[in-house]
DNA sequence: GCTTATTTCATACTTTAGTATGAGTTCTCA
DNA sequence: TGAGAACTCATACTAAAGTATGAAATAAGC
């Protein structure tokens, strides 16, 4: 946010400025018209871009983060997400065990709460869901 | 492509028109030269962000193209690839069976296939690797 | 301190997934 | 027309996945 304010007071800034510069260059007849339209145009051109990749660049980190809150209301717990994120990559249960330091039967507990808590009847529709939710990376 | 031309030669066009605009405005004195400015610096803001904007749409939709040469690559059938779209939705063997029409056998049969040609132990694996070859919609 | 949620684990069971093998049918292409 | 690929199906089996239940340990909050 501070930035954008940032960004649009030097904004202002280079406008009065060339206004002023235009105005004493053609007055006194120092420089053509041509180049100082030029360099105008070439100028707002620049911030036209600048700007608009902001935008669109906060609109797609926006669409690739992680909805928290989601997760919070659909009663996941610490846990449980783990496994679920285990789940996504196509892990089995014995191997997310593994990798979890704890017995598969444990895995099979968290993964049952898991499709309860997304309403699914499968591992695989739970990657889906939990997708569609964007609670786990594309 | 064409588009791409017709927009160029748009441009060049409103360039020389400006200038010459602003040439015969400012030597009979008919307008102020802050107005010129503006509208330059408003034409060419606009231009900047339309152009900026064409390229990143451009970019955005290669990457949600689908990779048909590594479909061939894989060897995969138009049957293995259909099952293994069902797969990534979230399916089970019964309910794709039931979908196309055919005995859950059958689609045994498809899905062992398609882990075998794209390397994965279990069908969430397939899932994963498919999207990362881009073989299937994210 | 007591309650509650979380994490852990086990056992027993049912269901689904996946493998292996064989075989019949259809379609294409040389 | 005949060889090969693709699609279909069945049977029998093993391996995972998922359910249900109970229970113990731990951590967090009131």
């Amino acid at each position: 946010m501070r930035k954008t304010i940032f960004i649009f007071a030097a904004l202002v800034v280079a406008l009065l400025v060339l206004f002023q510069l235009s105005k004493y260059s053609l007055l006194t007849g120092n420089s053509s018209i041509e180049a100082i339209i030029a360099i105008i145009a070439i100028v707002f051109f620049v911030i036209g871009v600048i700007i608009n990749k902001r935008i669109l660049h906060k609109e797609k980190n926006v669409t690739q983060e992680i909805n928290h809150k989601k997760i919070e209301e659909l009663g996941l717990s610490k846990r449980e997400y783990e496994v679920l994120c285990e789940i996504a990559t196509g892990l089995s249960n014995k191997e997310i065990a593994e990798k979890l330091f704890v017995s598969e039967s444990t895995i099979k507990t968290h993964v049952s709460n898991v499709l309860v808590k997304l309403d699914a009847k499968r591992r695989t529709q739970a990657i889906q869901i939990a997708k569609e939710l964007q609670i786990i990376p594309i």
